[in-house]
DNA sequence: GCAAGGTC
C-alpha cells in the first residue's frame, strides 16, 4: 500500500515526512521535484510539496485579443483552469500512479482547499484511488499526527468557494480593466493600463476619501486660553508684573516645584466674542487655585503578539518600511532561520509553546539579555490576542541574533531592524505591563475653570525594551489640594483648525484588514499594484493619491459608487461564504455574482463618456506636464495644460482639453522653440519662449522686441545713455552678430567689435559715462577693457586704432562667407548703421537671421 | 496586456 500526499510547499512536506518518517526519511526527485518517501504504520509514504496553486483561471484564447472583443462579452465567457506550473502538475500525476490513496495535506484554509483539489483534479486524470484529506493548523508534531491520523473527506463546498472568488475577480478584473482601458485610450494617447479589480480599486478608494475631505476641508478659526502657573505661592509673590500678556514675575530661583500650564475648561472656543469674555473676566488674575487634584494609576499592556497586518502596520509605523518590503524581508528572515512564517492571522500563542528556551537564547545576546534576564526570573505569561486562525503562529524570532549576524545571513539592508523589531516585540510580549501616574488637577482663576494634567511613568515594564513606542512624560509640580499658585501667564491665543492628514501606510492597512480587502499577503500587493497604475504613491510613510486615481475614482464614483468602496469586495465575499457553508450552489453563486458585475458593468457604459473623458484629459495633462520640453502652463480658459503642438502644416500653443476647450495661440515657424522657465511676462503673455538664439517671444503676445514693456521683462543691462534720445543704449546679441540698440527703438544703433568674449564691466568712462567693455579674443592676445563709444574721445581712441584683434577676426569669418570681400575687409562695425527697422518688421516667419546678416554683410561691402 | 491568491 502507497499513499501519496501533496501538501501547500516544499517546506511543508519535509516538516511532515520528518514528523511522521521519525528521521527515517529518504529525499528523492520527482519530475525535478523534492518528494519526501518513509515508512508510515506499515505503509508507503511518499509526500510532495506544490508551490501553492498550480493552476490559474484565463479567458480561452479567442477572447485575449483586447481590439476584437467587446470587453462586455467577457462576461457571458467561462474562463478555462489551465496549469501553470507544468513541472508539478507532471510530478503530481507520476506520484498519482503510484498510489493507493491520496492524501491532501494543504494548509487549513480555503485557498489551501483548493490547492488540495487542482492536485486531486490532475490526479484524477491518471487514477480513481480515494482522496482524503489531513487537516492541521500547526506543524508541530502532536497536531500532524492527529491529522493524519483522522483523514477526512475534502471539503468540496470550501474548494469550489475559492473557484468561485477566482472566476468571479478575473471577469471583473478583466471586463472593467479592459473597458476602461480601451475607453481612454480612444480619448488620450497613452500605452498604460488603467486596472480595476475587487481588492485594488477599494484600496485606491480610502486613498481618495481621505483626499476628498482633506481637498473640501475648510479652516475656523477657534481660541483657546491657557494659563501658565508657578507652583510659588502667589502671595509671596512681588506684587509687580504677572498681569495678563504676563510679565515674568516670581524670582525664578526660589520656586518650588516650577511651571505648569492649564486650559480653560472651555477648550477650544469657536465663538471669538465669547474666549474675550471670558478672558475679560480674567483680567488681573495674579492666582489660582487648586480646587481638586486626582492622582489614577494606570497601565499600558503589551501590545499583541505580531500576525501579519500588525507586523507590516508596525514595520511602517516605527521603521518606515514600506508592506512590500516588510514582507519581503520577513519573508527572508524566515528562510534563513531567524523568524517565524511571516504569513499568518493569528496573534495568539499556543498553549504549549516554548517561551523558556527561547527566552534562555535571547538572554545570551548581549542586545537583549538584561531584558531576557528580567523575564525569566517570574514564571512567564504571554500578552495574547484573540485571533487564532489556526494557521501558523503570531511572527516571532526562533533564535536570538545579533544585528552583525543578522545582516551577513540576509542581504536586505533593513534586515536587521526588522529582526531587531520582532524580536523586541517577542520579548515585550512577555513583560509586565507600564505603570503610569495620571494626575489631574482642576484649578479657579477668579472663579473661571482651568484644567492640567500630566503623567508620571512609574514602572516602564516592556517599553524599556521597546523603544519605538514614545511615551512622553509631562511632569507637573508637586501641589496640593486648596493651595494656592501663581499665575506667571495668561493668554487667549488664536489658532486655525487644521485638515485631516493624509493616510499612512499604517493606517490604510489597517482599514483593508478591516474591510476584508486581501488577505494577510496579499494587502502590500494591491498597494503596490495601485503605485504601480500611477493611481498613488508614498512619499516616507504617507500616501496620497495621483491625478489619475483621483480621477478615475472621481468618475468610478459617479457612476459606479460601490466599486470604489470596500462593500464590492464585501458582497462577493458573502457569496462564496454561502458555498463554502453549503448553502448556495457553485453555480447560482457564480450567476448571481455575474449578474452583480454585469449591472455595475451596465453602469459603467452607459456613462462612458463622462467617465472617460476627465480621465483622458488628466492623463493628457500629466503627459504633458512629464514632456517639459513643449510644456508651456495651465490654460486659463478650462485649467488644463498649455503645450506646444507640432502638426505637419505647422505649430501653435494648443490645450490638452482640445476637442472641448479651443484655446490656442501662433508661434513664429521657424527657428528651434525654448520655453524659458525663469522669465514672466508682464504684458500678459502665457509664457515666454526663446526663438532659436535670436529672440524672445511671448505667447499669446508675439515676438518681445515690438512689445514696449521688453525692457521691463528683460531689463537690459544698459551701456549708457542714447546720444540721439532720452533712451539707453544697450547690448543686442543675434547669432551672428551683436551691436547696441535704443531701450526707446528711437532707431540709433552703434556697433561693437564682432569678435571675442565681450564683457560689460561696472566702471564707466571717465569723459562720456558709458560703461566700459571687456574684450577677450579667443587667440592669446592680452585682453582689453575700453570705451566703445565713437562720439566720445576715448572711445574713438579704440576704434582707430589699427590692430589685429576683432578686425582680422572679422576678415577671417567674412572670407568665409563672402571669399571676394575678404582681402579689403575693414572692421564691419565702422559704419553707424541704423538697423532698429530689421528689429520691427521680420515676423512672424523671424527672417531676423537674414536681414541681420545682410547688415554685416553690407557693412563689409560698404568698407571696401 | 486584465484580477487575486498561493509561493520563491
Amino acid at each position: 500500500m502507497t499513499v501519496v500526499a501533496f501538501a501547500e510547499k516544499n517546506k511543508a512536506a519535509s516538516q511532515i515526512a520528518s514528523i511522521l518518517g521519525e528521521g527515517e526519511v529518504e529525499r528523492i526527485t520527482v519530475e525535478g521535484l523534492p518528494a519526501y518517501e518513509f515508512k508510515w504504520k506499515g505503509e508507503e509514504w511518499l509526500v510532495m510539496g506544490l508551490s501553492g496553486h498550480i493552476m490559474n483561471y484565463d479567458f480561452p484564447e479567442q477572447y485575449n485579443k483586447w481590439n476584437e472583443v467587446n470587453p462586455g462579452v467577457l462576461l457571458g465567457v467561462d474562463p478555462q483552469k489551465l496549469v501553470t506550473r507544468a513541472e508539478y502538475a507532471a510530478a503530481v500525476k507520476n506520484l498519482a500512479k503510484r498510489a493507493n490513496k491520496i492524501v491532501l495535506a494543504c494548509d487549513y484554509d480555503r485557498e489551501g482547499e483548493n490547492i488540495g483539489f487542482e492536485a486531486k483534479t490532475l490526479a484524477e486524470e491518471v487514477t480513481n484511488v480515494p482522496v482524503e484529506r489531513a487537516r492541521f493548523s500547526s506543524l508541530s508534531p502532536k497536531e500532524v499526527k492527529k491529522a493524519f491520523e483522522s483523514l477526512i473527506d475534502p471539503d468540496y463546498n470550501m474548494a469550489m468557494a475559492a473557484e468561485a472568488r477566482q472566476i468571479l475577480d478575473l471577469k471583473m478584473g478583466a471586463a472593467f480593466t479592459r473597458f476602461v482601458t480601451l475607453s481612454v485610450r480612444e480619448r488620450a494617447r497613452t500605452k498604460d493600463i488603467l486596472s480595476i479589480g475587487p481588492c485594488q480599486t477599494p484600496t485606491c478608494g480610502f486613498v481618495y476619501e481621505r483626499e476628498k475631505t482633506i481637498r473640501a476641508f475648510q479652516a475656523k478659526d477657534f481660541w483657546k486660553i491657557t494659563a501658565i502657573f508657578s507652583a510659588e505661592s502667589g502671595k509671596e509673590r512681588e506684587k509687580e508684573g504677572g498681569k495678563e500678556g504676563g510679565k515674568e514675575g516670581g524670582k525664578e530661583g526660589e520656586i518650588k516645584g516650577g511651571d505648569f500650564e492649564g486650559t480653560h475648561r472651555a477648550g477650544n472656543i469657536h465663538d471669538k466674542e465669547k474666549a474675550a469674555e471670558i478672558f475679560k473676566r480674567l483680567k488681573g488674575a495674579k492666582e489660582g487655585l487648586i480646587a481638586k487634584k486626582t492622582v489614577k494609576e494606570t497601565k499600558t499592556s503589551p501590545p499583541n503578539p505580531l500576525n501579519t497586518t500588525e507586523f507590516l502596520k508596525r514595520a511602517s509605523k516605527f521603521l518606515g518600511i514600506s508592506p512590500e518590503l516588510a514582507l519581503e524581508v520577513a519573508e527572508q528572515l524566515y528562510l534563513a532561520g531567524f523568524t517565524s512564517y511571516p504569513r499568518t492571522e493569528t496573534n495568539k500563542y499556543a498553549d504549549d509553546f516554548d517561551f523558556k528556551s527561547l527566552v534562555f537564547d535571547f538572554a545570551r545576546q548581549k542586545e537583549y539579555r538584561p531584558f531576557a534576564e528580567s523575564i525569566l526570573i517570574a514564571p512567564i505569561v504571554p500578552k495574547n490576542g484573540e485571533k487564532d486562525a489556526h494557521d501558523h503562529p503570531p511572527i516571532h524570532p526562533i533564535r536570538a541574533a545579533s544585528r552583525g549576524e543578522v545582516s551577513s545571513a540576509v542581504n536586505i539592508p533593513q534586515a536587521p531592524e526588522v529582526y531587531d523589531l520582532i524580536a523586541r516585540h517577542f520579548l515585550a510580549n512577555l513583560m509586565p505591563a507600564a505603570v503610569f501616574e495620571k494626575t489631574h488637577l482642576h484649578l479657579l482663576v477668579h472663579e473661571e475653570p482651568f484644567d492640567s494634567s500630566g503623567t508620571v511613568l512609574k514602572d516602564s515594564g516592556w517599553l524599556e525594551v521597546y523603544p519605538f513606542e514614545n511615551k512622553k512624560d509631562k511632569l507637573l509640580p508637586f501641589v496640593e489640594e486648596g493651595q494656592k499658585v501663581g499665575i506667571k501667564k495668561l493668554s487667549n491665543t488664536k489658532s486655525k483648525t487644521s485638515p485631516p492628514k493624509k493616510l499612512t501606510e499604517a493606517e490604510l492597512l489597517t482599514l483593508m484588514d478591516k474591510n476584508g480587502i486581501g488577505t494577510k499577503a496579499t494587502a502590500p500587493t494591491h498597494i503596490e499594484t495601485n503605485k504601480k497604475r500611477g493611481y498613488l504613491e508614498t512619499k516616507g510613510k504617507t500616501i496620497s493619491i495621483l491625478d489619475t486615481g483621483f480621477t478615475l475614482m472621481d468618475g468610478l464614483s459617479l457612476t459606479v459608487p460601490i466599486l470604489v468602496k470596500p462593500e464590492i469586495r464585501a458582497k462577493i465575499e458573502a457569496l462564496i461564504q454561502e458555498v463554502e457553508d453549503g448553502k448556495k450552489e457553485f453555480e447560482t453563486a457564480l450567476d448571481e455574482g455575474t449578474a452583480l458585475i454585469k449591472e455595475m458593468y451596465a453602469q459603467l457604459e452607459a456613462n462612458k463618456k463622462e467617465l472617460t473623458s476627465s480621465i483622458a484629459g488628466t492623463i493628457k495633462d500629466e503627459a504633458a506636464l512629464e514632456d517639459k520640453k513643449n510644456y508651456i502652463g495651465t490654460c486659463k480658459v478650462c485649467g488644463h495644460v498649455l503645450r506646444i503642438v507640432q502638426t505637419d502644416s505647422g505649430r501653435f500653443v494648443g490645450c490638452t482639453g482640445y476637442p472641448d476647450c479651443r484655446n490656442s495661440y501662433p508661434l513664429p515657424k521657424a527657428g528651434a522653440l525654448t520655453v524659458l522657465r525663469s522669465k514672466e511676462c508682464k504684458k500678459e503673455g502665457v509664457a515666454v519662449l526663446k526663438v532659436g538664439n535670436k529672440y524672445n517671444w511671448a505667447v499669446g503676445i508675439g515676438p518681445c522686441f515690438t512689445c514696449d514693456l521688453e525692457k521691463e521683462c528683460y531689463p537690459p543691462e544698459t551701456v549708457g545713455s542714447c546720444p540721439e534720445c532720452d533712451g539707453n543704449m544697450f547690448l543686442i546679441t543675434f547669432k551672428d552678430t551683436r551691436f547696441l540698440g535704443c531701450t526707446k527703438r528711437c532707431g540709433y544703433t552703434h556697433s561693437v567689435p564682432k569678435t571675442g568674449k565681450l564683457t560689460l564691466l561696472d566702471r564707466t568712462c571717465e569723459t562720456c559715462g558709458w560703461k566700459l567693455f571687456r574684450l577677450k579674443e579667443e587667440d592669446d592676445s592680452p585682453e582689453k577693457e575700453f570705451c566703445v563709444n565713437r562720439r566720445c574721445p576715448e572711445g574713438r581712441k579704440y576704434w582707430k586704432k589699427p590692430g589685429k584683434g576683432a578686425e582680422t577676426r572679422i576678415r577671417e569669418k567674412a572670407s568665409v562667407r563672402r571669399p571676394a570681400a575678404s582681402s579689403a575687409a575693414k572692421p564691419a562695425a565702422s559704419s553707424e548703421t541704423s538697423s532698429a527697422a530689421s528689429l520691427s518688421t521680420s515676423l512672424p516667419s523671424s527672417p531676423i537671421t537674414e536681414k541681420t546678416s545682410k547688415v554685416s554683410a553690407a557693412g563689409l561691402k560698404k568698407s571696401k
